[in-house]
DNA sequence: TAGTGATGCTTAATCGTTTAAGCAAAACAT
DNA sequence: ATGTTTTGCTTAAACGATTAAGCATCACTA
């Protein structure tokens, strides 16, 4: 009885989707044939590939793509790992990829870690389930046990890093140049008139923050600027944090003139603590984020931050991971590139003469 | 000599993957028996399936997820499209659709649509493509033409609509109480004191601004407020949007002295707007935004705004979808949930007394 | 006119998993 | 002792597409 009916409810369910079987027989070839068509194979007739082509749009026929890549050992699909996706930075990067790799016909499926290294792993394992062809990954700022990554590479494919990304992990990665950025934002704020220089920085342990840190320290020389260590604060960059490092910096005897802050959320917190002491940005403390954020040109004062090249990292990226598909056989020289960053002066840096 | 260079590479490139299959090779079972123990098929004995998990893990065994989705027709995947992922709101939904669905073995395929109708065609093939067992969407503002989605439902999968749904198309929808949140809004101004309330909105063939408008309109006749054309304004909502709306209620004789703008990006404009023309807000203009972006609470003022409850929409859609997957046989009501919103009051609109 | 090559298909195996059906052997009932 | 049920597996056929190998057929060459 409750078979039966199971049965009938099967039938009346199953619009079964047409595949190649069908065009197959409506053509009175096979099914091979058929694909081979479909697939424009050298050795079909131009007459036969038409009309495989011509039932198949009647029929409304699509590919099954779990069928095709299960026989070819291939999803097409991309995974890809970011820290926040409310983030611009990293939102717009993704839509960068998202574009290189649709036309190469990978499609995307989207993570995030939420920062958590926990969640990182689920996400790497949830992908490899998946049958990705590839990794792109941004780390978590918490991550420093390399070993789920390993899990990727021992699984033979391809994992891109950017931004976030250590070095004694051996594979490829795309990021701006840090050291240099920091480079640039002490030397604005030296024009600018300032004296003494403060950073509210990220953790050392993540690459781009320490590179951010080292570059701050090296400007500070080149320029013959005191480097104090009560000036240099690490912390998670949040708004928050960025609140309670300005603190920090408001409470010295010798006040900073000029504060950089790794990252434009911390950047706003700090801003908020300046204005809420009523402290005139830029005239008595200049601030200089970093990340362009679109709500640093939104907020009073506008924030002077780094542009980061979301566009140009999440394409290239997206390129290395297609090089890759191209030679399956190992690559010898690593892939790392570089991108310059640029600064974006808004009024929280623009010191009247 | 090609051919045989071929097949070498090959012996050296596959690390086979372990399958059911060396495991049944192992302990000299079926692949079926295997296939059985690592489902907890009550017809396999206890030793049985212990002595396989335990070789699986040995082996580092992990289910082919391509091979049984295509067996069973189903592959646990949901594919979502957002019109985008930069804002909080979506981005916040997503997440906690993500974290119900993962609890139940499903993945998600992420895609945005930017806004264009192109693209959220796009997305839907790519979806479909990708053989996902359902699709969570919410429309860009410029989709009219339901065809495409009509696509999903002639494919037999279910599909659930959140934030921007059309009730034409016969389908599960997630949102929140639109016409009634302009009601608290408006009796909110005129708590404050408020008499001329101008309404910069969306387009009205997009329901929920049009359910905002209706809202706006009906609330003004219940507090005998004046409804004037001039004061009711249809648009994008971008920021630029918003600016250009706000200079265009200042060129008016008679001023509004509040405004309701009907997204929180396009509230920023006209912030901007405002403070550029040196009006107080919120002593001679009050404003009032939707959506609670976290901006809102940092820009100066700060933007009273309508909480959309993102996480608890992500988690009703996600769980809309999860019912379906239960229950495969056409179910003849539809659920549509209407979440009621609630207003975060600012000083954008805070007037004292 | 036999031999060679190109052309245009077909056959059948395969990817890894699931599952309906079947079949011994053990357990239990009568 | 015989029949019935339960237990614990095996067999084999799917799912839909791809692809190596094979086999006619025809064209062309020497």
């Amino acid at each position: 009885m409750l078979k039966r009916l199971s049965k009938y409810i099967k039938k009346i369910n199953i619009k079964r989707k047409t595949t190649i079987k069908d065009i197959a027989n409506v053509l009175n070839i096979s099914p091979a044939a058929v694909s081979k068509a479909l697939h424009d194979d050298s050795r079909i007739s131009e007459k036969t590939k038409k009309a495989v082509k011509q039932v198949a749009k009647n029929l409304n026929y699509h590919p099954n793509h779990l069928a095709s890549a299960l026989r070819k050992g291939k999803s097409n699909l991309v995974g890809i790992i970011a820290p926040r996706t409310n983030s611009h930075f990293f939102s717009s990067v993704v839509q960068s990829m998202e574009e290189v790799l649709n036309k190469k016909g990978y499609n995307i499926i989207m993570t995030h870690s939420n920062e958590s290294y926990k969640k990182e792993c689920d996400n790497i394992d949830t992908l490899l389930y998946t049958q990705v062809d590839g990794i792109i990954a941004s780390m978590a700022n918490e991550t420093i046990d390399l070993n789920y990554y390993n899990k990727i590479k021992t699984k033979g494919i391809p994992l891109i890093l950017f931004d976030r990304g250590e070095n004694d992990l051996n594979v490829d990665y795309i990021g701006i140049d840090d050291y240099k950025s920091s480079g640039i934002i002490v030397q604005h704020l030296v024009e600018q008139g300032c004296k003494r220089i403060a950073h509210i920085g990220g953790y050392k342990h993540t690459r781009i923050f320490n590179n951010r840190i080292r570059g701050y320290m090296d400007a500070l020389k080149t320029y013959h600027l005191p480097l104090e260590p009560e000036l240099l604060l690490e912390g998670s960059l949040t708004i928050k944090d960025g609140r309670a490092k300005m603190q920090q910096l408001l409470e010295l005897k010798n006040r900073p003139d000029a504060i950089y802050v790794a990252s434009d959320y911390a950047a706003l917190g700090a801003l908020q603590v300046l204005k809420e002491n009523n402290i005139r940005v830029p005239q008595d403390i200049a601030l200089v984020g970093f990340g362009n954020e679109p709500f640093t040109s939104m907020v009073t004062p506008s924030i002077t931050s780094i542009n980061q090249h979301s566009e140009e990292i999440g394409k290239l990226a997206a390129q290395t991971f297609l090089e890759h598909m191209k030679a399956p056989v190992i690559k010898q020289s690593l892939n790392k590139k570089i991108l310059e960053a640029e600064l974006i002066v808004r009024d929280s840096s623009r010191i009247k003469n």
